[in-house]
Formats: structure tokens, C-alpha cells, sequence
DNA sequence: TCGGTTGTCTAGCGGTGCTAGGATCGCATC
DNA sequence: GATGCGATCCTAGCACCGCTAGACAACCGA
């Protein structure tokens, strides 16, 4: 059993590799530089190595997305429960939530922008998805506002982080402009 | 000259029709099925003759951009004046704006997902995309409450647009809750 | 030591955006 | 009306893409 153990580990081992570097390669390059040839080159097996773990390239971005996920949801609430009060607490959540996509654009890609086939707002959302929609919703609960679905308040809150993020990393709104539009937009939103 | 003029003439026709089909293929297949390939074995020429219009993919994804850009500013438009009243200006800009989204969502794309090449927030901005942030700006300087700069309010609320429409396309967001994400929206952002 | 399974690689399929270079067509001139 | 010349268009092909079939080697249990 301890053979087939190794195996198993050094198999996982190799998913990790290759998962962490089609991050860093579309980090680096864009998503657009991440071949399955060039993939391949860099964790130095032959591409249908790849197949082997994943479905395709989607499958692949899908993996970065989920790990992406999962960090953004741990930024989130490592912020939120650094600031005290409501008012501090939901501008701490759009800066760092603006921060991160700023900071990972191909890994902020593999979650919102690019079909990486994961589902969405439904019950088999993968658990990291679900994470991070929860770390907005639990610290957004308290200023949505009297008789508001504080579900829906989050989905509008955070369509608006998703626009300003796409927007200017897109260069289609200036970017120097950033921090203003995040204290008007939870001025306006929160209710505190 | 004649003979000059009439060419020019079949001429522009033609990169009428190539931007025409390829807005129309997009729209019924996705931008992944718009293939120089195919688009030229619609228009019933060969390849290279697209390369004689545009530089490449890239630029025919821009003039179907542009394209979609004039007809929204037009419906912005003609939805803010067919309105009484800045707050239901603003509501039938907000509709207008996730129906022109939802009912033209290669076009979107081309605008605003997808790399067209297109400059935005600049000086050298193609007309067309000015002029439908213009749209917006008119209709919501009114509501943009005092002392806030109507272009940041314009931006913010943009964004929050985009942001709706985006993720509820690709299935991120329930599409069921449309119209109350929208309600929502104008009922916090514009001070009427 | 052997047989079989498991794992990996080479090679190749049909597709992509884009382009070089040859052929053909239509025009202006003689 | 014949002819020379430009403009115009097409065939063929480049390098690359995601993905896979089938040959091959390495390792395991018996």
C-alpha cells in the first residue's frame, strides 16, 4: 500500500504544479500565453501529461479560479474583521476586494471574466465560490438596510466592485480615480 | 472618376457586410465561432480580403463594437427623454442600459468584454464610445447629489451597470432578481 | 524472472489568425 | 480595337492552437 501511497502523492504533488504554474505563467503573460504546449515545457512532462488531471485547458483555469477563491475569501474576512465598525468594515471589504483583483488579474480572470465551467449561484457552486460570496455577504448583513434581502444587497454591492474592477484594469476608466469612486459608491450603498 | 467612385462605393459595401456578418455570427454562435475562415466563406470571398478592410480580428471585433456603441447612446437617449422626472430618467436609463446587455450580448462583448484595441478615457476615444458615456452623463448629472463630481458619479454608476450585466449573463448572478438588483441600485445611487 | 499493468511520450488531427506570391481582371492609353 | 499596366483577388502555406491515438518503456506483483 505504501507504493501506491507515494504514487498518489507525487501525482497530487504534480497537480499542484501544474495548477500554480499556469497561474504564474498567466500572471506573467496573460492567459493567452498559457498553452498546454507551453504548459507542459514548464513542469517538464509531455502535454497529454495534462489530460491525465484534467478534463482540458478549462479545467485548468477552473482550478486557479477556485484557488483563487479561496484566498480572496480569507482577504476578505481578514480585513473586514480588522476594521472596526460597519462604515470601516464594508470600505475595508471593497478595498481589498479591489485590491486583490488589481493585484491577480489572471487569477481574478479565471473566476469572473474567462468560462473556466464552474456554476454559479446554484447548489453545486464549488465550496470556495460559495466561500467568498459569503465572506461579502456576512460583513454586507448589517448595512443593506431596513426590509432589503441582504442577499440581494450583496449581489448588487458586489456587481459594482466587479464593474469598477473590469473597468479599470481594462483602462476604460481612469484609473487614478479609484479610491474616490470606492467612498462614493459605499457612500451611497451602505446604510450605516 | 467615375469608375473610382463606384469601386470606393462597392468597396465600403462590402466592409459594410463583412462587419454586418461577422456582428450577426457572433451574435448567433458566440465570437468563438467568428472564424476569418468562416466569415470570409460568408461573404463569399477569400480570406485575404478581410486583411484589405481590417488588420485583422481584432479591428472587426472594434468596428462592431463602435457600431453597438451608436445605436446604445441612441437608446439611452430616447429612453431618458421618453421619461418624466430625473428618478424614473434614471430607472429607464438603468433598463435601457441591461436590455441593450442582455438583447445584444456579442455586441456587449465586442464593446466591453472583449480586446477591440479601442482607447477608452482618452483623448483619442472613438466618437461613438464617447458619446454613449455621454448619454449616461446627461441623464445623470441631475441625480448626482451636490458637491459629487457628475463623471466619478457617472464612472460609479457605470460600473455597477456593467457589473450587473456581466455577471448575470454568464449565469453568476440569479436572473430572476433583475429588475429588484435594479431598483435597488437607482433607489441608494441617485439622489433624487 | 516473467507477465501485465500503469504511465508517459511521439506523432498527428483538424482547427486558428495571418501572409507571401502568383494569377487574373479591368482600366487607360496608343 | 489591341496592348501594357495596376489593382485586385485567390491559392497555398506558415506557425501555432487544443486535444488524442497508439507505440513504448518502466515498474509492480507473482
Amino acid at each position: 500500500m505504501s507504493v501506491q501511497e507515494r504514487k498518489e502523492r507525487e501525482r497530487a504533488e504534480r497537480e499542484r504544479l501544474i495548477v500554480a504554474t499556469a497561474r504564474e505563467l498567466a500572471e506573467r503573460q496573460g492567459w493567452d500565453a498559457v498553452t498546454t504546449r507551453r504548459l507542459a515545457e514548464r513542469i517538464e512532462y509531455s502535454q497529454p501529461v495534462l489530460y491525465s488531471h484534467f478534463r482540458g485547458k478549462r479545467e485548468i483555469i477552473g482550478a486557479v479560479a477556485l484557488e483563487g477563491a479561496t484566498e480572496m475569501a480569507a482577504a476578505l474576512r481578514a480585513a473586514a474583521s480588522a476594521a472596526d465598525g460597519p462604515r470601516a468594515r464594508v470600505t475595508a471589504l471593497a478595498r481589498t476586494y479591489l485590491d486583490f483583483a488589481a493585484r491577480n488579474p489572471a487569477v481574478y480572470d479565471a473566476m469572473f471574466q474567462l468560462d473556466a465551467g464552474l456554476a454559479f449561484a446554484t447548489e453545486d457552486t464549488p465550496q470556495p465560490l460559495k466561500d467568498a460570496f459569503a465572506a461579502l455577504l456576512e460583513n454586507l448583513n448589517e448595512v443593506a438596510g431596513d426590509g432589503v434581502h441582504p442577499g440581494l444587497f450583496t449581489e448588487v454591492f458586489w456587481a459594482a466592485l466587479h464593474g469598477l474592477a473590469t473597468l479599470t484594469r481594462a483602462g476604460r476608466q481612469p484609473p487614478q480615480d479609484t479610491e474616490r469612486r470606492v467612498e462614493l459608491l459605499v457612500d451611497r450603498l451602505a446604510m450605516v
